[in-house]
DNA sequence: ATTAGTTTGAGTCAAGTTGACTATAACTAG
DNA sequence: CTAGTTATAGTCAACTTGACTCAAACTAAT
């Protein structure tokens, strides 16, 4: 380990470290218009560099671990969630990401189901934040956050992700207020309906929602996998 | 550094060992059909493990130098050349990648133009090969390779990535050709062109191509930028 | 010079997809 | 029983895609 008030020389000598960090997407009710929102789960510092601030889950590469499974843990241990989704987002290692040491960090982004997110641990230093509302982040943190939705959002539109957001058994009404959560328009309700049922992966139930308000919407359910990046692509 | 030689407990005791990679496309004309096709340069192990075994070019990062640099460093170094297009593929960190000591590979993928390709070193130690035709790689550089290939299927079918391995004036059929190498199918020539001249970053310019044994097809240039991922956001 | 061969480049047509919109069915709250 | 709301089906025009035809422009061979 190598302190924060390290000198240049040291920094020089030093080579750079790994770490793991992880970009936690959850769908959680908006405080104001109920409805369904992205947030996220922050840590906050609690030693320099950028003491007091909030940043991404994450921490060093033990060395039994594969990348992954690095990130699943981290995950587990700071939130006690287990995600429904998770994919390698992006190595960063610019220079100066870190003012006290070379950091080359090695981002996941998950996706963990609302039944999940609801009890998730929430602490003094663990807090969740709406993701379009997160303030100034520790380390470029908001650069990997803002990159982080760019690719939820790009995933959503190719089609495969949002079911990981909801439970096993969801309307196409739900599905369609993910894609306007995240995607910040509104759909077209039927229009949106004729494609999620046009794609194979989504198969029709024998069951409805009851208990709301209306016409009981019919309750569906996804079959497919997600893997394309190497680390999914041997499990079919 | 640690020798290939190091016990079970050394190797549980360091920390995991830090490399980047590169894999190099580019286009040349096949030694059968003349037709272009995709080539990579591969450079041959001179040490244990798999001493003899051809691998991607690559090397260790050094403190001073960005993930990008490095990989464009590399591969400076290895083949000569300069690439037209630089993108990170993927970080490797599976437990057994390889046999002595724990390594996370962060790969990049490069395309050089035809021309740079042309005066590309080679010698005893670095060679071309057909990416379709590279047999047994070192470490789990084959599945590298497989992933770099599908990216580029990928990237291609998206868009914006082929003129990267053509110069700077091509005709509208060298760019099927490039989707033909790459994708391996014929595709419909007054169709492709039809969906080329609706793109807004060709750019038709006044030039014929001359010399050709047929119709002089009309020259076109490429106004557009690549970036997308997090190292190319800020250049527009 | 003429013709055959080849590639460029424009256009047509049917099938499929998308976005805007209308209409009906099925439920709840009063 | 009625008004309000959501679910679900369907229509229609605009646009896109794949298969195909055809003329234009050049070279090579006769």
């Amino acid at each position: 380990m190598f302190s924060s008030s390290a000198n240049v020389s040291e920094r020089r000598a030093a080579p750079p470290s790994l770490a793991i960090s992880t970009v936690i997407f959850a769908l959680r009710p908006s405080a104001t218009s109920g409805r369904p929102t992205l947030w996220l789960p922050l840590v906050r510092r609690i030693r320099e560099p950028f003491k007091g601030l909030w940043a991404l889950p994450g921490g060093p590469l033990s060395h039994d671990e594969s990348l992954q499974d690095a990130a699943s843990r981290n995950l587990r241990d700071t939130t006690g969630l287990a995600p429904s989704y998770l994919e390698q987002l992006y190595a960063f290692g610019g220079l100066h990401r870190s003012p006290s040491q070379r950091v080359v960090s090695i981002v996941y982004w998950a996706l963990v189901q609302p039944t999940e997110a609801a009890l998730a641990d929430e602490s003094e230093n663990v807090r969740w934040f709406r993701a379009d509302r997160l303030g100034d982040l520790a380390f470029d943190h908001n650069a990997i956050v803002d990159y982080a939705l760019w690719r939820l959002r790009n995933k959503l539109a190719y089609g495969s992700v949002a079911y990981h957001l909801l439970g096993e058994y969801f309307t196409l009404a739900q599905v369609r207020e993910v894609y306007e959560a995240v995607l910040d328009r509104q759909l077209d309700p039927a229009n949106f309906r004729r494609q999620l049922k046009a794609t194979p992966e989504i198969e029709e139930t024998g069951e409805y929602l009851q208990g709301g308000k209306h016409r009981p919407p019919r309750l569906y359910r996804y079959t497919g996998r997600p893997g394309l990046d190497p680390d999914n692509r041997s499990t079919p």
